[in-house]
DNA sequence: GTCTATAGTGGGATAGAC
DNA sequence: GTCTATCCCACTATAGAC
């Protein structure tokens, strides 16, 4: 893990997640940021050491958010008695429609997993995990969401798409098939 | 649709998609594309309008790849009798990893369909829309697939995770399940 | 078709004073 | 904790000569 983060220094990340989220990555410089403070960009190095660091914590964050909805989406679907995969997948569709750039951000790069508060990653994949009943499932799943969530981020559907019809087929499919003994020929390439 | 290329533009467009393959996306600037032509920078403008028109051009040769790897694979998938998607699916992860810069290019931003050949997005999109038999469908199986290749490249899935697994569980998805309920008319024709 | 010169803009980061 | 001054870098693009 890293050192905990002193105060002015999380007052320096929340303005940078809220730059980041109304303006995009492009607009998320030390410079900019430090305007946003009403400092100076050299200050910013006195509590955070450099560009990554910010970009680091603000990630963290965006994990503790996560994990806190999935966690109360899938604790809302139990409830209710409501398939656990489609609350988990409208969850997390909200959340990155309501974070674009972060979402952006959080997924765009390896993982700094030394950086990130301790368990975070794995309490934002449990609820997904227990949904799934399998490693390899939930993450064929997650997949899915993901590109769902970048096409449509990027604007990559042709206009006119009905996404909600492809989300439900995704849904549907990952549900109603248990493909227990999935036994195709993996269309393999190379590791990564 | 744009004007042809002149065969100069031709040449630049090849060398800055090498490039792009070999460096990645913020390796691609015109210094070090005329560079590598053994130019000066302000030349490129008398071929190609600006930096967008040559980023344009690449995507544009990369759609007229993808769409002739998709198609070769599900001619082969039907001559010998095997599954369509997925050979799709192996292609389509193949084609990505071969070619990882090129691919977030072509996937990273909104698609400037003005400055594609015409057809050729149809074209990459038909192998895939005939197998998966239905538009909703044949997004969700795209979107699968971009989001398995999106996360490989990204490195963003834990070390040690069976990525064969999970396409094989995704694939199996997909096709075991017909998911007939889920099917609703779509607007549109194509799912790309 | 290529060049030089140059404008204009923006970025990350450090040293050292207060 | 913040400042000023500064370095050094990089980029896209245009004008105009050859």
């Amino acid at each position: 893990m890293t050192e905990p983060l002193t105060p002015r220094a999380r007052q320096i990340v929340a303005a940078a997640r809220e730059l980041l989220e109304q303006e995009g990555a492009a607009a998320l410089t030390m410079r900019r940021l430090a305007e946003r403070l009403g400092i100076r960009a050299p200050s910013l190095y006195k509590h955070l050491p450099d560009k990554a660091g910010v970009e680091a914590a603000i990630i963290a964050t965006g994990f503790e958010d996560t994990a806190t909805a999935l966690e109360a989406a899938l604790e809302a679907a139990l409830d209710a008695g409501a398939e656990p995969l489609a609350a988990l997948a409208a969850a997390y569709r909200a959340f990155a429609l309501a974070h674009p750039h972060l979402y952006r951000l959080m997924t765009d790069q390896p993982l700094q997993r030394d950086r990130l508060p301790a368990g975070v990653e794995d309490r934002a994949a449990a609820p997904l995990l227990r949904a799934a009943g399998d490693p390899d499932r939930a993450r064929a799943v997650w997949a899915f969401a993901h590109g769902m969530i970048m096409l449509e981020l990027a604007g990559r559907f042709p206009p006119g798409a009905d996404l909600d019809a492809a989300w439900r087929q995704g849904i549907t499919a990952f549900q109603t098939n248990p493909a227990a003994d999935a036994r195709q020929p993996a269309p393999t390439t190379r590791p990564r």
